[in-house]
DNA sequence: ATCTTGACTTGCC
DNA sequence: CGGCAAGCCAAGA
């Protein structure tokens, strides 16, 4: 990517910050970086930007739990990444978000200055379940 | 300037 | 639940 935008820096920022073994869906981290429909934006940001900046790509993921990734041919090594940090599958392939959504912790959103509204709604809305 | 295209999400049947 | 349409919005052409 040519041109870093403030908000590409932001999701980037943000998707490094999410420890092993955790994971976030692209709408929470959109969330996070201050743009509540920027779900679309912050895969495209991933596909662009991700490799390239020693990010944990693997650990963006959509709502369902589910990989998204598999349409650009990465679907399997992003399991397998995440697998290897303990991440645990359903037989449909899909992760529990009760279990393995990264919750910030107080020293992250301060470190990350997240505030502290959308903290709350990351943490309390219930992930969709299907 | 306009149109198309998605690593998405939500809501309505 | 499951499927599908509509919303979303920045990039690329």
């Amino acid at each position: 990517m040519k041109k870093e935008n403030p908000f590409q820096l932001r999701v980037l920022e943000i998707v490094r910050a999410i420890p092993r073994g955790r994971v976030l869906t692209y709408g929470q981290v959109a969330l996070l970086a201050g743009a509540p429909r920027g779900a679309r934006q912050v895969g495209r940001i991933l596909y662009a930007t991700g490799r390239e900046h020693r990010i944990p790509w693997q650990r963006v993921i959509n709502r369902y739990g589910g990989i998204s990734t598999y349409k650009i041919g990465s679907g399997h090594e992003q399991r397998a990444l995440l697998e290897a940090e303990k991440v645990e599958f359903t037989k449909d392939g899909n992760v529990n978000l009760l279990k393995h959504q990264w919750r910030p912790s107080p020293a992250a959103m301060e470190k990350l200055e997240l505030p502290e509204e959308v903290v709350f709604m990351i943490n309390d809305r219930l992930p969709f379940s299907k």
